[in-house]
DNA sequence: AACCACTGCAACCGCATTTGC
DNA sequence: TGCAAATGCGGTTGCAGTGGT
């Protein structure tokens, strides 16, 4: 028995808005406000539209300082550097980038940047698989990690950490969080995890076998975490705290070919770029957000104070 | 000109969370 | 405390526009 629906869905219009209704919804805003009940506001407003569909054209497309395209350099940068950490939350990505909406910056990402920031991670992955195996040629050494590495080798984007389920769902990539980030980080990152959630203290995945070969490189992704591992419960988003995230960032040392530090580097121009706009979202006071950024490697937890929405 | 594939975006759907009683 | 309603959110879909053949 599932809940009931919030309107009859079949006596309320649907579909692509008119300009009459726009202009009956917005002057209807404007003047009395939404009340703070979506539900009554269509019949208040002479709408015959479900309030959830009213509430969604006024956020996404009728607000006085809603921005439709053209998104700066900048702003792909936050939102590859928030995208990298948080994953596919939208609507706290978008509170970073004044005028934009949440359906906006996800369109955004799903038709545009992504695409971008994969073809500069394949570009970059070509590179490194190209100084790769001139380094071989050229001293018979194995590199230590780079393209091909269980943590880059997945063709397509790989889903951040708070999107890995999601992502595995959508048959994206056959990539899981366990098999993205080396075993040192996904350790340190347990331990930040296990500080602000309880529940985070499950053992973490055994340690991908070692390489016996340069093509073993480019073997299968190990399996990803047993379900229920902290890990997981991250991935998933349960107990998730947005406040562990400047700490987990400054904790974990992100080596090129992890995504905190690899397929998005060229975008993100370098990461230290990308931790200071992560601290701005994260630190009003700017001088805090640049001790933040500036310290290095272990901090303590992330004080008092943080972006309201972020917590 | 007609067809097809692709793209971008608005809107919808369903689930999770919050709120009020 | 429990329940239902309201709200918030992310994933997905539908469709108009565009470009290529």
């Amino acid at each position: 028995m599932g809940r009931a629906p919030c309107c009859d869905k079949t006596s309320v219009k649907r579909g692509p808005w008119s300009p009459e209704e726009d202009e009956l919804l917005r002057s209807y805003v404007q003047n009395h406000g939404t009340g703070g009940n979506w539900i009554a506001l269509p019949h208040k407003a002479g709408l015959n539209r479900c309030g959830k569909s009213c509430r969604l054209r006024w956020l996404n497309y009728l607000r006085p300082d809603i921005k439709h395209g053209g998104y700066t350099e900048q702003e792909d940068r936050i939102i590859c550097s928030l995208y990298n950490s948080i994953g596919s939350r939208w609507s706290i990505i978008a509170s970073k980038l004044p005028g934009r909406t949440d359906n906006d910056v996800k369109n955004y990402w799903n038709t545009k940047l992504k695409k971008k920031a994969v073809a500069m991670h394949n570009q970059q992955q070509q590179q490194e698989y190209y100084n790769h195996h001139h380094h071989q040629h050229a001293s018979g050494g194995r590199s230590r990690r780079g393209a091909g590495t269980p943590q880059s080798q997945c063709a397509s984007m790989q889903p951040s950490p708070a999107s890995a389920s999601s992502a595995a769902s959508a048959g994206d990539a056959a990539c899981s969080f366990g098999a993205m980030y080396s075993p040192s980080t996904l350790q340190q990152a347990t331990a930040v995890l296990a500080r602000y959630d309880g529940a985070a203290t499950a053992p973490l995945p055994p340690p991908p076998q070692q390489q016996a070969s340069s093509l073993a490189e480019f073997s299968p992704a190990p399996p990803p975490p047993p379900a229920g591992s902290a890990i997981n419960s991250w991935a998933g988003g349960l107990a998730l705290d947005d406040m562990f995230l400047p700490e987990l960032l400054g904790v974990c040392d992100f080596p090129p070919g992890d995504i905190f530090g690899g397929g998005f580097a060229p975008l993100l121009q370098d990461r230290a770029s990308s931790l200071q706009e992560l601290a701005a979202c994260y630190f009003p006071n700017a001088q805090a957000a640049e001790m933040w950024t500036a310290a290095d490697h272990v901090k303590p937890p992330p004080p008092a104070g943080l972006c309201p929405s972020l917590t």
